[in-house]
DNA sequence: TTGAAAGCGCTAACAC
DNA sequence: GTGTTAGCGCTTTCAA
């Protein structure tokens, strides 16, 4: 067990209350960030002080939090998924997190249950009180969030909108319009829309955007098949057959997502197109690592990190009671970048 | 307050308890995963299983925790750095974690505290007895480890080997050498090695598994000025001499990491040294990222992901007094890449 | 100013 | 099988 590993047996408050001559409670309210009126004499406080100083008294948070019903934990909870290098989009928000974390003095969960996890059991260690609220990204996960909702817990959703609760996204409808806006100035006529499987609240918003946008201005847009892994875009034949018309042929193919939009490069000048030249192709996300990459994309920078941020901010605004805005929707930046 | 917001006040064990009419104590033997003897008839625990269900009884973690002493929560102190796209290493680290953390039913908290942050300050946030054990990886703050270890807080160093304490790491001696080999066996003599201003043991031994081979082959190794920004690797004008120079030139950049690797070949491009034909570089670390990246290194890939877990089984097995071997340290694999 | 006492919700001996 | 009884370490009224 862990606790005989320390073989000198913790001090709790009692034993430095013991040693001073005073009560527990009068050492709690000299130990801890207590706003309360309890006054103790300067006697008394700077004995106690001393003593915790020498008997290594460290208070114990998971008591005091039982005490307070407040654990100054958050927790995030990303689907199944783990952070990996290859999802920049999730360490960029992961990290907005900590970072605004870390200021209000607040530690992050990351929950994880092994995908495949039924709900009942996902809900019952989300919401088992050891976090004050939770920051909630799994919109395809129908079942979850109403039944998480239902404990009381305080959660905002991130990235994607989800009605009836809290969230804070980036504006993936102006993002989207953006790019349209983008490939209709450069001249394009006809566009290749490739989309995600999962049709979330981000990725429908991306499309309309740009769809609308599109409308606007003449430009076809032609919604190719959905993409499943992000890593292996390919193109059906029908779709090649499009790049490859003569008559009205497709000139820019538009992804929801940059790593779709870098792998769908490579396949294209595998198939014989130039980038820019002979065809454009524009991407969604823009995080810093778009730097290093081979494609230097034409794209959206969303504010992940900030979204991330934003988002412990309103949650723990939420869990203290704090009047809030239902959503908040963090503005998007166009990078030319070199592919359209 | 957290709690008026569920105007239902939450379920406790003692209200499913007395409303099928038993004590507390049986109510607990049935409703946890207790291995203990205690047998309870069928009838109550059936009673039981069905009350809680119906009132909506959700188990306490905290106070559970509490009781305990133990609280399902590894945490991760990872020094005072944040998530990011950037940081391909440290999601790979992270995501190892997450993973085998839910494997063991564990979650990750991951602390963070602002930079600058007292020690003492520090010590009290990782070891106030929220998480049962704590990840380490912070190898420069040389006064945070002794000084954490004295808590009896179970403690895996992850990445760099921290003597006294268990730790995970990857084989960077080999690595190193593996490196200096290929470049060896590609007919280079002289090479400039750069590495990091910070001489944790992982960089160390990188740099001196590189030069230990390098002197079996005969090959001479130049130590450029040590790299404090990884984004922004410039060379000195003493080094590009060296590049430059007629009788003994250098044609080989060895970089302790890939984001600095990856720089350097815009660097040495942009001086005119075409790559890898007047210049070769390597790196080290082999994210899946380096997919993506312009210039495919030749580097090593250390397996990250897997370090990240396996530390994370090695706290676990500390935390349950399991005999562990003191140190362990993951092979790494040669990437061929196509800079040297 | 300080102390007494009653929790917070759950666990774990041990007695019945 | 089930109930009793102490805690776990801290917070928080309320009296003294």
């Amino acid at each position: 067990m862990a606790d005989l590993q320390d073989g000198n047996k913790l001090v709790t408050l009692r034993d430095v209350a013991r040693s001073v001559g005073v009560n527990v409670a009068t050492a709690s309210a000299v130990l801890n960030q207590t706003r309360s009126g309890t006054r103790v004499s300067e006697k008394t406080r700077t004995a106690l002080l001393a003593a915790a100083q020498t008997m290594g008294y460290r208070p114990n948070e998971v008591a005091r939090s039982l005490a307070r019903r407040r654990t100054k934990l958050i927790g995030f909870f990303a689907r199944f998924e783990f952070l990996s290098s290859r999802n920049a989009f999730l360490s960029e928000l992961v990290g907005g997190m900590q970072e605004a974390a870390s200021l209000l003095e607040y530690d992050l969960v990351l929950h994880t249950v092994p995908e495949g996890t039924p709900v009942p059991r996902a809900v019952a260690t989300l919401a088992d009180r050891r976090v004050d609220g939770l920051l909630f990204f799994a919109p395809e996960e129908p079942a979850l969030l109403p039944e998480l909702r239902r404990t009381g817990l305080p959660i905002v959703c991130v990235v994607d909108h989800c009605p009836g609760s809290s969230s804070v996204t980036a504006d993936d409808f102006g993002g989207g319009a953006r790019l349209a806006r983008h490939l209709a100035e450069k001249g394009h006529r006809r566009v290749l829309y490739r989309d995600w499987h999962l049709q979330v609240s981000s990725v429908v918003a991306r499309r309309e955007g740009f769809q609308s946008e599109a409308r606007r201005r003449g430009m076809d847009v032609i919604l190719g098949e959905r993409v499943v892994n992000v890593h292996a875009p390919h193109f059906t034949e029908a779709e090649v057959a499009l790049l490859r018309e003569e008559r009205h042929p497709v000139t820019a193919v538009a992804c929801w997502e940059d790593t779709t939009a870098s792998r769908t490069c490579e396949v294209l000048e595998g198939l014989g197109f130039e980038i820019p030249n002979r065809m454009a192709v524009t991407g969604f996300n823009g995080t810093q690592l778009a730097e290093l990459v081979r494609y230097p994309l034409t794209t959206i920078r969303a504010p992940w990190r900030e979204v991330g941020a934003q988002s412990v901010r309103r949650l723990l605004a939420l869990v203290n009671d704090e009047p809030i805005p239902e959503w908040d929707t963090l503005p998007v930046e166009f990078l030319p970048g070199g592919t359209a």
